[in-house]
DNA sequence: GCCGCTTACGCCATTCGTAAGGATC
DNA sequence: GATCCTTACGAATGGCGTAAGCGGC
């Protein structure tokens, strides 16, 4: 007999149920036993031991199995390529989209793109997933999620493709009874390292440049209250915790009428968010009509040219001389 | 139902049998109706035909068909590299490497490397093909050999990962009898010029270089004679036909005793022979073994480095401070 | 009229599920 | 004793081959 696709599918489900034969079958809608059977099918064929068992448990992936575990998600991830490139001639316009991102993403820029991109495909479904700049690169990563959309923390993913999306800054956003609401002039870094501040943790939303930006004036700012999301931030700000220090489009002069925002994008250099995807993923029309309305520089020409380059280093350099939308 | 790897098989053999169903039927020995049926029913899940139908004859690929086919190839490329895992960790010193390549290389420079392999690695069968350079890499970039090897023409196979190997250069033989049989002192590139020339033909073993150094000088050398292999050239410069220009390694001192050799390194840049493979595909360890018995250089850490490297430029990166072998 | 793909149908291989066995923690 | 993989066996699915059908060239 000949390798199959199923014995791939169930090796990969015991591997990722930790070598859980019984979970693993469960969660395929199977049989215990089928799978057994067929993982030692799988294994005689190809003359090794994927799994080593210690007397009726599997313990470890062998050195073989894991490079045939690896193997084997390329090809079933290659599967669902087959899979979409189906649904794309045989329903363009339908389909399903799995994106990762931050609280700020998704709070604040995505909500304009999505709406359009609703209204131009409504039948395709949209799944918004939040965690940690890290969690949202390995949802991509391990393909939970089509697109992770942060602004730091997945350039260490190598299976990913990272596009230039668009550049920010910060904003000082204080109550209107404070002493900095009726500055005119603009603040120094020193002023702001004076007060007490309230900003996004450490590994967020670009909050490293601002760390940054401080140690290189030799100031420690007093940060004294962090969040992962600029809501929260801005409420304890309310409260007169602190200043605020949020990514500029996290102000809404509409709502946020008892907060005044300072500009302070001449102290910090711009952050770039990003979206990545996994390489070797085949993109949808509707993927590439997404990522080209959350930014309209990635033209489905340029995402392909950057596909095409392959290596991450020869991506930036397509990207390096085009001027990235500001937020 | 679900897709399966012998769908894929099917469709691909389809495809390279000029969308003969009958044809592919028999060189997959299995039964014409059988392969009808599952590439139906493949097509039937996907929602999309790949093959176009024109009454009872497949008549061309569809867009969509084109596309799977891709993935398709690759998907069996993926499981032939897992049966080489097994094959690997099984029986490390078993196995078959399949090598195309000019005739230079063949009969100058692989004899010895292959003597030494096969003392090594008595049970890889080896398997020697021949063709022009742009055959040759092509064999390698359909997966008919494993490897390829030659000095020009490889580049544009993007799906080919190129490997420098060593460096050489050139050298005239002549005649024992001919007037430049007893220069002492170095030829100059008129003093060729002079000459009607016997060399490789166009595209072969560095041809180009050759004609550069030339036009380089404003000077139209008198090719009067070509050919494939040094063999032909000395014979045909053995009859007074012309001076040869071969490779240095081409020249055997103890055969070609009627024959004296004048070095023209000096005359000519140094031409680089590269080893080609396909990207993706999962090398042995004999493969390994092989390589670094052809170009000692190429370590498997260096080329584990270059495979990692992905893109062709960052591979030639890799390799711009390390020198190469001269032959 | 020949070639070549499709449909029909029956056989056989393979997979899958249930049940029992045995080892480990 | 609970968990968990393996073996055994029966049932069902599904792939495969032969034979017939039918549309192009």
């Amino acid at each position: 007999m000949v390798m199959k696709l199923q014995q791939l599918r169930y090796i990969v489900e015991v591997s990722r149920q930790n070598l859980n034969v019984s979970s693993a079958a469960q969660s395929l809608f199977t049989s215990q036993p089928g799978v057994s059977k067929q993982i030692r099918l799988l294994e005689d064929e190809l003359g090794v031991e994927i799994f080593t068992r210690s007397g009726k448990h599997f313990t470890q992936v062998t050195p073989a199995g894991k490079e045939v575990l690896a193997l084997a998600k390329e090809m079933l991830r290659q599967a669902e390529n087959i899979r979409q490139v189906g649904e794309e001639y045989s329903n363009p316009r339908k389909g399903r989209l799995a994106i990762s991102t931050t609280h700020t993403q998704a709070r604040y820029r995505l909500p304009s793109v999505i709406a359009s991109f609703r209204h131009h495909f409504p039948d395709v479904s949209l799944h918004l997933q939040q965690g940690t700049p890290q969690q949202i690169a390995a949802m991509a990563s391990d393909g939970t999620t089509d697109f992770a959309i942060a602004t730091e923390g997945m350039e260490h993913f190598s299976n990913l493709l990272l596009l230039p999306c668009y550049q920010w800054n910060r904003t000082v956003v204080v109550p209107k009874d404070h002493p900095l609401a009726c500055r005119t002039d603009r603040l120094t870094i020193e002023d702001i390292a004076s007060w007490p501040i309230v900003t996004y943790v450490f590994g967020f939303t670009g909050r490293s440049v601002l760390d940054d930006a401080f140690r290189k004036q030799g100031l420690t700012p007093n940060v004294v209250f962090t969040a992962t999301d600029a809501d929260v931030i801005k409420t304890y700000v309310r409260l007169g915790m602190g200043i605020g220090i949020i990514a500029h489009m996290a102000y809404e002069p509409e709502q946020d009428t008892d907060l005044v925002a300072l500009d302070v994008s001449h102290l910090f250099p711009p952050s770039t968010t990003r979206m990545a995807f996994r390489r070797g993923m085949w993109l949808r029309g509707f993927m590439y009509a997404f990522i080209e309305e959350f930014s309209p520089h990635l033209t489905r020409r340029r995402v392909e040219e950057a596909i095409a380059a392959g290596d991450q280093d020869a991506v930036d350099a397509l990207f390096r001389d085009i001027p990235l939308p500001v937020f």
